[in-house]
DNA sequence: GTTGACACCGAAATCGCTTTCGGAAGATGC
DNA sequence: GCATCTTCCGAAAGCGATTTCGGTGTCAAC
């Protein structure tokens, strides 16, 4: 059985050599428009696909991208990985470039791995994620000579890059839907800041408060880790203070919704006594009740976006500095931002008074 | 600069042949263990790693597997996939493998993948998952000769390799808790039965109705999208009938809350007039009012045995036929699989007695 | 009728590693 | 002391493409 493979059973059977059939498939323009057709037609009967390891090593390319994952920790953000990446590997498809995952389990991890590359060469650009305030990793990468894009900046993303969602902008945006909806005792609930995007946030947040000239009240600048839990803690400690705020920017939708619960079990009802907008645009926001209202970013196309920008960083056809693209991100009005009371929220318990549904609930 | 690299470089600083380097470097016994060692010191001393293009094309293997992601549809349900992946990739990576995405867009394009790895050979090993009770994908590759392990199983996968959860099992014990509340009335809001797993989750409930001796009502068996709104019009029609369920067991955790909110919407409580459970044991359904009763998979030592049966498949170690592994699912009890309430609910509008607690909701 | 120019194609080197084969030493057996 | 194993390593042939370089044949130009 055993038939012989590759370019050279298509050279044979058109008595040509294997060096011209594979210039003809490649569109040299040393072919004849016949020559090559010829080819073609060959090569399609035959269903022939070059084999990606001899064509690899002869060029010294590798038309392979990594995407490194996030390293694990909150399991619930994670949920627009799928969706990023459908982004990446169909418009590297689309151009006959290969997505390779890689999921460090630890800091060690990736580094072995970026060496690994740097060395074996068989991936020639990497995708980043989830990036640190500061973030050793672009130093290592320009080190290593590894082309790489980073989704979300850094303090040492200058001169790499990038792709991010404009999250200072966003939250800015998201104060200032607050305060023109009359809200005037406006917290943040913040994640870690060696999450560069966490300290981005809070920026924004900051800068949306000066602009509609609110007062920034001590204590209304909460920190907490991602997570539904973080968020219920954060959302504790605000209801604590002498003078809780009216409305409250999260960090992400897990923590909001996390904070949505502390509303609830404090007697007050989320969207009403105290309003709440999330980040993130889960579709899962839009099954609670109230409904969270959010803010969205582009997924697909920021995958489709970062695949783009690496591969001509990689085919030295741009430097990294030529890609650093901004994306905005979108507010998502649904149930959880509403006028302040009136009145100050002292009435605890009394809430039901303002509940205009079927809905309600009960504990597990 | 340009220093030679590989292989040459280090057998001439050990005045060794390349041969021999490359050998001690992959352990064969026919090198001294102090040539081994002098080999493997100067190695790591210049961080060399094989090129892995040039190492793939003269062994044969490609040490790569891919995963073909299943087709955008339900955007909700791909919250796994994230952990799936790294599960793979994790396995992977600790053995030298590489992981591999595609992502098709249309079932052409996803053959047109096929046929390129059948002919390139680039990757040595397929994962598909979300299976068709009759998916032609078995045959194809079986034809192509590409091995593969199939997450779900379908009817065309007798003598495929596969990993599936039971979930007839699933759905016959999730029948079987509720019956065990008291519950006499069990619907069921399926699939579409061209999913193999709905198939098989929709006779799992009747199982679970013969086991304990329940009757199955008329039009209990509803079948729906795998989405919010398909779980919500689902549910409507369950409540517009005569004798209404007092318990459904729900395809997925989605297709669930969906649910959840047609029966607010008729003036009932989830988990009081109403029971339900879903599927899938997403994160997120514990941070609902209530929080939704599930039945949860695992996903990363899913991935991770996927990966291995594919390993030992592709190194002609075992046979795909040896490798179908069933995984159970595990009952999460949380807030919406209670004792059926006395009377029949005909009581409409006045749940909120039975709320006893600090929640509420008010609509967009 | 020579001379270029041009269009086409083949020969051969190369990419960096794996793997088979055989040979030179040294160890062992009788 | 000679034949026979072992042990250990080098030479060389691939793996299946790409790519450079050079060599035909043809045709227009002078």
């Amino acid at each position: 059985m055993e038939e012989p493979r590759g370019l050279k059973v298509i050279a044979e059977r058109l008595n040509l050599s294997e060096s011209t059939v594979s210039r003809a498939l490649n569109d040299y323009r040393d072919i004849s428009a016949r020559t090559k057709a010829r080819v073609r037609d060959v090569a399609d009967e035959l269903g022939y696909a070059p084999n990606t390891h001899a064509r690899r090593l002869a060029s010294g390319k590798s038309d392979t991208i990594g995407y490194v994952m996030p390293m694990q920790d909150g399991q619930l953000t994670e949920t627009f990985l799928g969706e990023l990446m459908a982004g990446m590997a169909k418009t590297l498809a689309g151009r006959g470039w290969d997505l390779m995952v890689l999921a460090p389990h630890s800091a060690e991890d990736e580094l072995a791995m970026f060496k690994k590359i740097a060395s074996a060469r068989h991936v020639s650009g990497l995708i980043i994620s989830r990036t640190y305030s500061n973030d050793p990793r672009f130093r290592i990468l320009q080190d290593l000579d590894i082309p790489f894009v980073s989704h979300g900046r850094s303090s040492d993303s200058q001169s790499a890059a990038w792709l991010d969602v404009d999250n200072e902008r966003a939250f800015a945006q998201m104060t200032a839907h607050l305060a023109s909806l009359g809200h005037r005792r406006i917290a943040h609930i913040g994640g870690a800041p060696v999450y560069n995007f966490a300290r981005q946030r809070a920026d924004g947040w900051k800068r949306g408060l000066r602009e509609a000239g609110l007062e920034l009240f001590a204590g209304y600048a909460e920190t907490t880790e991602l997570s539904f839990e973080g968020g219920q803690a954060a959302m504790e400690r605000l209801l604590a203070l002498d003078q809780p705020p009216s409305a409250v920017c999260c960090v992400s939708d897990v923590v909001a919704i996390g904070a949505m619960r502390a509303i609830r079990q404090a007697g007050y009802l989320p969207g009403r006594e105290i309003s709440l907008i999330g980040y993130d645009g889960l579709e899962i926001g839009s099954l609670l009740d109230p409904p969270l209202t959010t803010m969205s970013q582009p997924l697909q196309s920021a995958g489709s976006k970062l695949a783009e920008m690496l591969i001509t960083i990689v085919e030295g056809k741009s430097r990294p500095t030529d890609n650093q693209e901004l994306f905005r991100a979108s507010l998502v009005r649904r149930g959880t931002a509403n006028p302040p009371l009136e009145g100050v929220p002292e009435s605890r318990g009394t809430h039901r008074q303002f509940t205009n549904s079927t809905f309600g609930g009960i504990e597990s």
